[in-house]
DNA sequence: TATGAATGAGCCTTCATTCAT
DNA sequence: CATGAATGAAGGCTCATTCAT
């Protein structure tokens, strides 16, 4: 049952969403052949779309960044937004970051931790001229809170993430803001 | 040689020991069969002594919990020794994190968890009492905090251990301190 | 990029000179993906050209036999020179050899077979006519002689492959020559 | 069915047996799955026994070097017999000089070589002090024709190895011997 | 009770070969 | 006739777990 050539780009779309899937459930170390299988598609043509886990993992991530980065480019969102955007994603499947962990000495990988960098720093600038965050706070600490909060419901069962991810936001929003007063 | 019945005792210190550092070293996944091996003893006894993996990180991390409540014993102690020794502990080994959260649910390392949340408490409310830490914080924040800050050490290559607990303790600092401006 | 009905020809040969290059670099067993790769040509039209791995094997071997049927045809030449034109053949690539041992029951490998055969007889008449090689050695015997360096050379390193077929030849010379003391 | 401990070494006795058989039939290269199969053996207790394919090849072929050294012992033993010796084995199974070759850079095979090379010049040294080889003759000269001897065997059908070491012989004979007119 | 070996399931990866377009 | 993707069968290897001695 060879569907031929022309079921290359569906099973490709297949593949990404079984991934998406799988990573969800079993984290970024879940089986590939776990994914070929979910996908209905060879072991083999797994290997041929992407030759590894990460190559596998950024196609799937793709998207997530993406999202990011679209929201950089809207010029009212705040640093609020971002830890908005990104609690949901985490709270969806936090493969992305464990895999920017696990992996993070591989380029790809470092490219899509650049990208989030970009990201942060771009919004974190807007926000310290708007008076919001404290001067002294630098794009490497935001980084830090994004990934600490990533890891954090990356490790925390789905149905509570909502909540920690809320309560773990106050402690970084009282870290930064110019009067943690105010946000208290 | 088998070194027969007597063995016993002397085999369980031998395979906490050897698994301290083969979890150290290899992360809580790392493998039984190599536990076993570094402890000199066979494959059979490291299961009669401890049934299962957590069974045996468990009594691993016995130690670590214990100075933990040293700690919260000593009158003078505040919470930033309590984050000291902590990321000491992480920097050392991230295991013991990892074995908490992956095993979340099982009731042993509940109770491990338990344990930490209850020297959290004791040191907390002194700090509070003390005008140290604002009185909105809870022990459940303070547990979302280290938790966050271990994590992130997990995840951190050794050598960048120390300058990043540094820096994400500052962040911590200034979201729980009653004056923020003056530990900044 | 499908270049049509006419690039038939132009792939045939670019297949040819992709695989004498794998060969070499992989030896017979190299994987013919490997080939249809560096041809930039379709793995399915590797195989409407050569079928399997021997008919291509045999495509990119006929000119070394060719090179070998014109030394014979050199009136001038002896053996010494057919062994040179093989040592560097073989210095080469030895997946010729690997391929003729290897599949030494197809018929196609065999007639690759003979044709050396056939050479190596014309060359040793000339070379026992002139009293340079006893009258005893069979055609039989030098192939086998030839067979073993091939074989040698294909189990040597690269970098040492001309010192040990210097040696290897001067064995043969000794035990081929009619007057062994002369070229000791 | 887990047999239990004492089926150690019976299954170490009948991995190397069916090794032996699998390398004789399918080469060095053959897979090791084969061999645990025929063994009757988990395919984890091959791995435990042999970590590797070169040290199940060489308990597979101590024996055989060690057949070499005991005639290397007797007093009477001259080249002739050493020959005699490595044609069998190379008549059995030619996996050990593939494997000498093929991973001639592992220090575990160069061993065997060297052992190899040890009987070699002992045995020389005999023969040319008795008069029977040329004293130009190098240990170097005859290993080169014991490889190239075992590598045609190699390459030749079973039924027909006997004929063709005996031809291959009667070349280095002459090639090595201090009157080749007398053994022609 | 200790021991060390056995077992087999499971994942990874590579290719030869087939096929729809 | 070219193309490039699909497919699945092997084979390699690693562990977790069980068991006879």
């Amino acid at each position: 049952m060879n569907r031929g050539r022309s079921a290359g780009p569906e099973n490709r779309r297949a593949l990404i969403a079984a991934a998406r899937e799988v990573f969800a459930e079993g984290g970024f170390a879940a089986p590939l052949s776990a994914v070929a299988r979910r996908a209905g598609v060879g072991q083999g043509s797994l290997y041929r779309h992407f030759p590894d886990r990460i190559a596998l993992a950024l196609a799937v991530f793709d998207d997530n960044i993406t999202d990011l980065e679209a929201l950089r480019d809207r010029p009212d969102a705040r640093m609020s937004d971002l830890f908005d955007e990104i609690s949901e994603q985490a709270i969806a499947s936090t493969a992305l970051i464990d895999m920017i962990s696990t992996e993070r000495h591989d380029p790809r990988a470092e490219e899509l931790g650049a990208r989030v960098s970009a990201v942060v720093d771009a919004v974190l600038v807007r926000d310290q001229d708007a008076g919001r965050i404290r001067a002294s706070v630098t794009g490497g600490d935001v980084m830090l809170a994004v990934s600490m909060l990533a890891f954090l419901l990356s490790r925390t069962d789905h149905d509570e993430r909502p909540a920690i991810a809320e309560r773990a936001r106050r402690i970084f929003r009282e870290g930064f803001a110019t009067d943690p007063d105010v946000s208290a």
